[in-house]
DNA sequence: ACCGTCATGTAATCGGTTACATGATTCT
DNA sequence: AGAATCATGTAACCGATTACATGACGGT
C-alpha cells in the first residue's frame, strides 16, 4: 500500500485493465500489441513488473491460478479505478517532442534522399495498417482508439510527404 | 578508453561539437537550447555525464581550464569525428511512435473537446515559433536544420489541424 | 523421445530524471 | 552588504531495456 508516482506506463496497465475486466501481464501484453501499443508501445518485462507495483500500491488486486504455471491475475480495485479516473479527466499540457532518430541524423547533416529511401518505406507500410485498420473499424461508433486511429494517420501522412519531397 | 554503446544523446552531443569546435557542458546546453532542442531535448546534467563518458572512452578529448571555475572544455577527437561519421551516413529503418500524452488520454476515454482546448493552446504556440524560425532563415541555403524545421512544421500543423476537429 | 519454438517470468544493467549543492553576479 | 537569481556541477534514484532462464507444446 505504499506511495509511488505514476507514470503513463501505469495508466496504460490501468486502461487496458478496465477494458477486459482482469489479466495476467501475459494478456495485457497480447491486448497492448493490437491496440494502445500501435502509438505507445511497452517491453513485456514492463508489465510484469509494473503490475507488481500497482498491486503493491493498491492500485490492483493480484490472484495467484492454482495449479498449472500458478500465474498471477490482475484486477483493478476501486483505488484503482479512481487513479484512471483522475487521470483521464485532467487535460494535460504536455507538449510531446519529434524525437526521430532519422531527422536526427538529417539534422546532423546526412543525405536526405538516403535516408528517405528507408523512412519512406517504413512509414508507407505502417500507413496501409493503419488505413486497413481503419477499414475494419469503418461503421462502428466513434471511440478513444478510432479518434487515435485518425492522429496516426495523419502523422503518417505527414512523414510519407516529407521524406518524398527529400527522396531522389 | 573504454568500450560504449553510443546512444542519440551521444551523437547530439558529438554533433554539436562538430559544429562548435569545442565547448563546456554548460555552453553545449546553450546551443542544444536554440537548435537541436526542439525536437530533442536534453536535461543538463545529461550533458555534464555524456560528455565525461564520451572522454572516457576516446570519443572525446577533455581539458580543464585555469584558474575560475575550472570548467572542462571538451573537444572532438579522430575517433569521434569518425563515429559521427559513421552514424550520419548510415540510414536507419527506426520507427518513432507518437507517444502523446494527450492522445494517451483520449484513447482511454478523455473528454476531446477538454484535452482540444488545452493542446490547442500549446501546438498553436509552438507553430508560431516555427514559423518565426522560418521567417528567420529565409534565403539561407538549405541545410540540415532547416530541413527539421520542415518537419516540425507539418507536425504542427497536423496536430492543430487534428485538435481542431475535436474542439468544441 | 527429441528438438525447436513459443509462452512466461525474473534479474541485472544503465541511461535519464530529479534533487541537491555551491560559486558568481546583479540588484536594491 | 545582503538577497535574489543565474551559472555550473554532482549525486541518488528509478523506470525501462536487455539479458537470461525455465516450462509447455507441437511436430517428426
Amino acid at each position: 500500500m505504499s506511495d509511488l508516482r505514476l507514470t503513463p506506463t501505469s495508466y496504460i496497465v490501468l486502461g487496458m485493465l478496465e477494458l477486459c475486466g482482469e489479466a495476467t501481464p501475459y494478456e495485457l501484453k497480447a491486448l497492448a500489441a493490437q491496440g494502445v501499443g500501435n502509438f505507445w508501445s511497452l517491453q513485456h518485462a514492463q508489465l510484469y513488473t509494473e503490475t507488481a507495483r500497482l498491486a503493491e500500491a493498491g492500485y490492483l488486486d493480484e490472484e495467484r491460478e492454482e495449479g498449472g504455471r500458478r500465474r498471477k491475475r490482475y484486477r483493478m480495485t476501486d483505488r484503482g479505478r479512481e487513479a484512471l479516473r483522475e487521470w483521464t479527466e485532467a487535460p494535460t499540457d504536455q507538449f510531446t517532442e519529434l524525437r526521430d532518430l532519422a531527422l536526427l541524423k538529417l539534422f546532423f547533416g546526412a543525405d536526405p534522399a538516403g535516408l528517405a529511401e528507408v523512412q519512406l518505406e517504413i512509414h508507407r507500410a505502417r500507413l496501409a495498417e493503419y488505413e486497413a485498420l481503419r477499414e475494419e473499424a469503418a461503421g462502428l461508433p466513434q471511440s478513444g482508439p478510432a479518434l487515435t486511429l485518425e492522429a496516426g494517420l495523419g502523422h503518417e501522412r505527414e512523414w510519407v510527404q516529407f521524406w518524398e519531397k527529400l527522396s531522389g
